[in-house]
Order: C-alpha cells, then sequence, then structure tokens
DNA sequence: TTGGAGTGTCAACAAAGCTGACGTATTGTG
DNA sequence: CACAATACGTCAGCTTTGTTGACACTCCAA
C-alpha cells in the first residue's frame, strides 16, 4: 500500500511519542478488562487463563493437532501437556488417535467442554458487545485493522487463516 | 436494554457471534506482538513483564506512592514488592521518603532506570508506529475508542487521569 | 530398515501471581 | 496523650504457567 499520509502534517503528528504512549497504556488497561471476566469464572474452579486458551482453540477448530495448537499458543508442548491433561482427566477434552496419522492426536470438546466454552466466551463476548456499542461500527473497523497490523507476520497469518476458516 | 439498532441490518450484522470470536482472537494475538519486543529485551537479565510493567509507570509518573502503583497494576503489594525490590537494588528504581507524608515512599528512576525504560519502550513504540502508519489515522481513532471501552470503569478513571497529567 | 516427526512424560526450575500474618513508622483522631 | 488507621516492608508457603533437558514410543517415508 503507497503511504496515503506522507504529505499531511496531521500524521506526522500523530506518532508523536506522546500518543504511542498513550495507545500502549490504552492496551494494557484494555487487556485487564478482556480478560478479566473469564478469569473470575475460571477462579471458581481449577483452571486458568491456559485452559482457557486451549479450549477456545479447540472449540474454534475441533480435531486440531497438539502440534498445530501449540504453534498457535506459542506455548510449550510441557505447558501444553499439562494443560491438555487436566481437561483431558476432567471430561472436558476429548483426544483422539489420528485417522490418517495415527502420531497425531485429534482434539474435540466434550459436552462438557462445549458448556464450559459457552460460559467463558459468553462473558466476554458481552463485554466485546458492549465495547463494539460504545465505540461506533467506524471504530470496530479501525480497531481491528491496528490489531491486526500489530500482530507478527506468522501470528497474521494464523489469526486469518482462522478467520476465513470460521466464516 | 433498548435496541438501538433495530433500524440498521448492517449495525446487527455486526455484532454476530462470530465477529465478537475474530475481535476477540485479534486481541489475543495482537497482544502476543505488543509484548514480544520488551519480552526479548528483558529475557537478557534477570527481569520479567512485571519489571518492565513498574518502570513504565514509575516512569509515567514519577513520584508516585508505592500505594498508587498498587491500583495501577492491580496485584498484590508483596508481588510488586518483590520486583520493586530488585530494581532499587540494581539501582534503576529510588525511593525516596515522602517529604508531606513520611509513611510514603515515593519512586523514580535513575539514570540507569530511564535508559532502560527507553530501550523498552523504543522497542515498543516501534511495533505501534509501524501498526498505527499501517492501518492509518482513522483507523487509530477508533482503535483507541474500542480500548477506551473495554476496561473496567475503575481502570478507565486511571487511564484518562494518566492520560491528562501526560500532556 | 532406519531416520525423523509427532507425541507424551519425567524431573527440575523460574517468574509472577496469591493469601495470611506480622512488624514498624507515621499520621490522624477521639 | 492514647490509640486506631494507614503506608510500607517482609516472611512463609502455595499456585499457575511458563521454561530446559532428557528420554521413550509410535509411525511415516525414503
Amino acid at each position: 500500500m503507497p503511504d496515503s499520509h506522507s504529505s499531511s502534517g496531521e500524521s506526522l503528528l500523530f506518532l508523536t511519542d506522546e500518543q504511542l504512549r498513550q495507545g500502549i497504556e490504552a492496551v494494557f488497561f484494555a487487556y485487564q478488562g478482556f480478560t478479566a471476566d473469564p478469569d473470575r469464572i475460571l477462579a471458581t474452579m481449577a483452571y486458568g487463563r491456559a485452559h482457557h486458551r486451549a479450549i477456545h482453540f479447540i472449540n474454534r477448530a475441533p480435531g486440531t493437532t497438539v502440534t498445530n495448537l501449540l504453534s498457535i499458543l506459542g506455548v510449550t508442548k510441557q505447558s501444553l501437556n499439562r494443560v491438555l491433561r487436566t481437561l483431558i482427566e476432567d471430561g472436558l477434552v476429548e483426544s483422539r488417535v489420528g485417522a490418517s496419522d495415527r502420531r497425531e492426536r485429534n482434539l474435540y470438546l466434550t459436552e462438557a467442554g462445549i458448556a464450559l466454552e459457552n460460559r467463558l466466551s459468553d462473558a466476554q463476548r458481552t463485554r466485546m458487545r458492549a465495547a463494539y456499542r460504545d465505540a461506533g461500527p467506524e471504530a470496530v473497523a479501525g480497531f481491528r485493522r491496528v490489531l491486526e497490523a500489530m500482530m507478527d507476520p506468522e501470528m497474521r497469518r494464523r489469526y486469518t487463516s482462522l478467520r476465513e476458516s470460521g466464516q
């Protein structure tokens, strides 16, 4: 994309360190809010954010493999495995031996897993819905555009492909 | 709550669960990118994200008290104290007895602390600057508006007052 | 048949959060 | 002045979630 702002003094002014700092702080405070509601629910169980993330992405891409989940979450195999094991033991996640490649494990949420996922994402969606409503549609489009630009290229690729498969 | 969008099909469509889910995932992936650069720098020292946050807000509001920092960061006194102690021992932060109320401790960055803060926030600002540039000024305005709406009211208050004091 | 990929697991450790309890100044109040 | 409350620091112990390193097993493909 050509730089359509190079002739705009406003655009230069916009990128002062102070403006950038405010953006950084906004991300920090907003992320606190973003995780607050699921965290409250998870705290009543023996689960944490790591469980939430695993449940979210298994729900999002049922049948996903462990390796794929690892690359999305960006943690080590050992760390994910600990979380996954408790979820399987508790009957929230099912691990099926891969059909074509039997080394792989395809992960699925059980009924109970889906129920928890709904509780968690309902809470999170409610906040997002309210924020979107307050900010308005144009703001949301900009919000999404900046978030996407903030991602590492690798993660943006994963995000984009998830988005395409989801709809 | 009255449905203020009943006359706008587009607005209703906008708030589908699928759209909200995409926003949630975008926040997750963007936050990975957001913390990646400082994390890389901090990993070369004996520091982590907690140190970064403390340094950031002490720099932002020099002379702030411990209690104030606690409420901004949303952690316990014990947790913050561990971080603060190492920063003071390492000569990055100075703790001065309060002038008016001598129970308080006013926190300041030292020269070395300022130097580290600059390294860390330069890295983070560079990414934000690039994202802002890619997305464009209107997108940034929307970005900021949605982030603010996502915050807990209490945090939004703190964010707003920081913003005012900063400029 | 053999190398390597995908998976799981053991052990040990670190960062960073938490609760609870306690001590010490200092300040404000009755 | 006496005493309660506030601000801060600290000790001890625990949890979650991340990390390395090592090793074993299964299975696919050359």
